[in-house]
DNA sequence: CGCAAGTTTGACGTACATCAAGTAGTGTGG
DNA sequence: CCACACTACTTGATGTACGTCAAACTTGCG
């Protein structure tokens, strides 16, 4: 129906190490943080090339993840070949966390990638006695499962129109800039994310284009202009 | 788009009692449990009548809930009355865990339902000493976000005979009888759940029907005369 | 028994998918 | 630095699965 099969499973370049990695741990927070010191002793830095994968589905679920540069995607392929995405993973977020003794969805690499790899077992063990670790483990696991019941909602109820406004929404959140925005993954990649075709989601784009609500340049920067015109669309009010 | 706003929130009979409750706590338990009786010490047994909610959408989460008899939706409506389901929560359940604040949907009977609630407060707190409580929350998370993962896919992927499929065999695989199901919940319901209408619902289960497939007495009740074929349609295979 | 709510069935419309060219970006070797 | 090729994206024409509208039929409760 939809995304042919043509990403080459690519081995990854698994550059680990044990070593310090200065970055922010949970969410944003200071150096000399206790969780974030937990959390960087148990850690493995990963490297993963542009659609290599971090884990397959059905693999034991043995490790939690977090990205430091890149991006990643969390997808399951039918065995016909029509694919569905369920997240986008951004620098400073964790996946890998549908852990129920094997993993249900692939996860690959967007685009070239950093990530650091937490072993489940420690992570459980340290989550026993410091509390924080625990919080942190429960918080992200909602925010998942909140950011996923969004998603089923868009699927099961959202027009196309309205789904890619939402689309571009959700992405300006997790920017830095609220106005331009770097869009890693292909249009194949939103349309597997947003249950539409490659064709739909372009033809959005056109038509988001020709009413100035966003510019494009190189089709992978959007520059949204008019942001409560996009939310209204997203929210339904869009009745064109 | 669909389903029109015709649920009128009637007022919950809340029969609060903070009485022993002799049900299975957690998973399938035996009696003496210590994980059990911690609940079962800050539980309180709630009555609703069909349709009444237990929360709304916006609701402060001060609770977790678990199901012990009847059954609970848990959805969103959009502004112009469009309806998606997130999830069915049947006896022995958990519902609520959506908690980020606030509830980011409501929880509504689907029939007349008996329901324990456990403050979030008292729980975080016995989840900080308990290492078995706290295991517990985790994995009801971790279902919880792989079975929505799975919505999903369905929601994003499949055609409207494989969610059908889908959802009978999901029903199934939570139901004690494997052949003989009880749907509680009406055709309205099961078309925001599968994120269809209720005419598509309807011919798609005359279809089975007509394949001789399934076996439908009073339209909630459900026999399953082929599972295997149900599999290969719910998987994709059913190309008709 | 009788009515209202819920379900099924039919006829028809439409948003999005599919099929099929084109056109721009992106990278590579001369 | 440009020419070539390759992939990604856009645009158009056409098809179809599912939605919408409307009317019968069934069910179950008062």
């Amino acid at each position: 129906m939809t995304a042919m099969l043509q990403i080459a499973p690519i081995a990854a370049e698994k550059l680990s190490a044990r070593m310090p990695w200065p970055v922010l741990e949970g969410g944003r927070s200071e150096t000399a943080d206790p969780v974030a010191a937990a959390l960087q002793s148990i850690g493995t830095v990963l490297k993963f090339k542009r659609n290599a994968a971090v884990f397959n589905e059905g693999d034991p679920a043995r490790h939690v993840y977090k990205v430091i540069s890149g991006a990643i995607r969390t997808c399951r392929v039918l065995m016909d070949g029509r694919r569905q995405i369920a997240d986008f993973t951004l620098p400073g977020d964790f996946f890998g966390l549908d852990w129920q003794g094997e993993h249900g969805f692939t996860a690959e690499a967007i685009a070239d990638a950093v990530v650091v790899s937490y072993p489940r077992s420690q992570l459980e063990r340290i989550a026993e006695t410091q509390v924080a670790v625990q919080k942190l483990l429960m918080s992200l696991l909602c925010k998942g499962l909140s950011a996923t019941q969004n998603h089923v909602v868009m699927l099961g109820r959202q027009t196309a129109q309205e789904r890619l406004a939402w689309f571009l929404l959700s992405i300006m959140g997790r920017s830095d800039d609220d106005t331009n925005l770097e869009l890693p993954m292909s249009r194949l990649d939103i349309a597997d994310y947003l249950g539409l075709t490659i064709e739909t989601v372009s033809r959005g784009i056109s038509q988001f284009k020709r009413r100035r609500l966003i510019t494009v340049s190189g089709s992978h920067k959007v520059a949204l202009n008019n942001v409560a015109a996009l939310e209204a669309i997203a929210s339904g009010e869009g009745a064109l």
